[in-house]
DNA sequence: GTTCTATTCAACTAATCTGTTGAACATATG
DNA sequence: CATATGTTCAACAGATTAGTTGAATAGAAC
């Protein structure tokens, strides 16, 4: 192969690659992979969440599929998206900590808005997979209803924000509670640890969300375990 | 923390997740940072190599410092760029990967301008790891020399791509030789097994390159094995 | 069929990005 | 000191992108 064509071929391919990098170049594309890394949506959904208009939402999740990272099927007027693949959430989070690891601006961020994050008594997942075996620990899925029952880790308890009150009585108050979410910036589960340990509770909230536990190859329970 | 708190704290912590997508989001930052992941270069080897201006070239390496996914340091006239970290590597490698799986293009690209990649022989890090150990090969890398001092593949022998004539006495035919390269997409491995086949060594190709052998963990030699 | 609803499309504006050019700056050498 | 070289900066033109609005489309429901 020749210069010229070389260069050429270089630019063909290094182009492709850019269609992936172009993807991830704005926030509400990533906040909408990010939800995705949930489960299923539809545009109304995925709209609602990230507070844009349907219009701007459908056109990212155009812009998403021509990249071949979303998916969709459609069942009567709705049409529902998802990620093209785990990889796609494994490509999300390499960005996610690349940008949590590199740049400062994060940690600013996220002290500005979750003052007390660090006061918060966190564990992660090698850590509660330790505990969960010897049966020290309940765990609280945070997320709406529907996010745990598509998926779940083993043995935790649904109490969705809000629901926290009427759960209380379900709690244990000499085993440690440890709180979950969608994933590391979900600030719910931050929410309920401080409720829980204002009211006497030994409460910490896991490090990571479902989709990075489950990602990470942990083990998953599907059905609603009572 | 209210609603509009919420927002706002979902806009700011994406938005600097974005800076690192918008790095990934040209081309040839992406040829940039594929070529740090060889070692340090100025800004002219950079520019040289992936054609462009020198102004050009400095443009997007200031937008990759400002992602913080490269660093410089100054020696004399000449400012050195390295990429941040390995990390740094790695998401341009899940980048790279999910381009590979979900884009047919990129496979029509490959084989546009690579027509006999497909017949040769190719063995992964994996395998080469394998038969290291048993002395059944033996292994050309095929880059520049240079990039072979800064590391390479324990007992490679350093055969740049045009010295592959008067190296040709070193090479048993009764073992097979496995010529490695850059990265997966560097031409210069297929041409050299390409070459060696029809003068009838027994040749293949490591899937892979330098830099995600040293990623994958993969022992890397730093002096010249004689 | 008409009507309703979810989604997509098209047209438009404002903003951002890319590459070019030539000037400015930094560091060497004579 | 002047001069040369590598790099960066600033200003500009052309292309691309993001979000808005309103129309078009597709599939229910009536």
């Amino acid at each position: 192969m020749n210069t010229a064509a070389h260069r050429e071929f270089k630019e063909r391919l290094f182009e492709q690659f850019a269609r992936v990098g172009k993807a991830l170049a704005s926030p509400k594309r990533l906040e909408i992979v990010d939800l995705l890394a949930q489960g299923e949506r539809t545009v109304e959904d995925i709209a609602k969440e990230t507070a844009m208009s349907v219009a701007s939402a459908s056109q990212h999740l155009q812009a998403l599929k021509g990249a071949r990272m979303v998916e969709s099927r459609r069942e009567g007027l709705y049409a529902h998206y998802r990620l093209a693949g785990e990889d796609v959430f494994r490509t999300w989070q390499a960005v996610r900590a690349l940008a949590e690891s590199h740049l400062a601006e994060v940690d600013r961020v996220v002290e500005t808005y979750l003052e007390n994050r660090d006061t918060l008594e966190a564990v992660d997942a090698m850590e509660l997979m330790e505990r969960l075996s010897d049966g020290s620990v309940v765990v609280l899925d945070v997320r709406p209803e529907e996010e745990y029952r598509a998926g779940h880790i083993p043995g935790a308890i649904s109490v969705p924000v809000g629901a926290l009150e009427t759960a209380l009585h379900m709690l244990p108050k000499d085993k440690e509670v440890v709180a979950y979410c969608r994933g590391p910036y979900c600030v719910f589960s931050d929410e309920v640890v401080l409720a829980l340990s204002a009211r006497g509770y030994r409460a910490s909230r896991l490090t990571e969300g479902f989709p990075e536990w489950q990602t990470a190859g942990y083990p998953v329970e599907l059905k609603n375990p009572r």
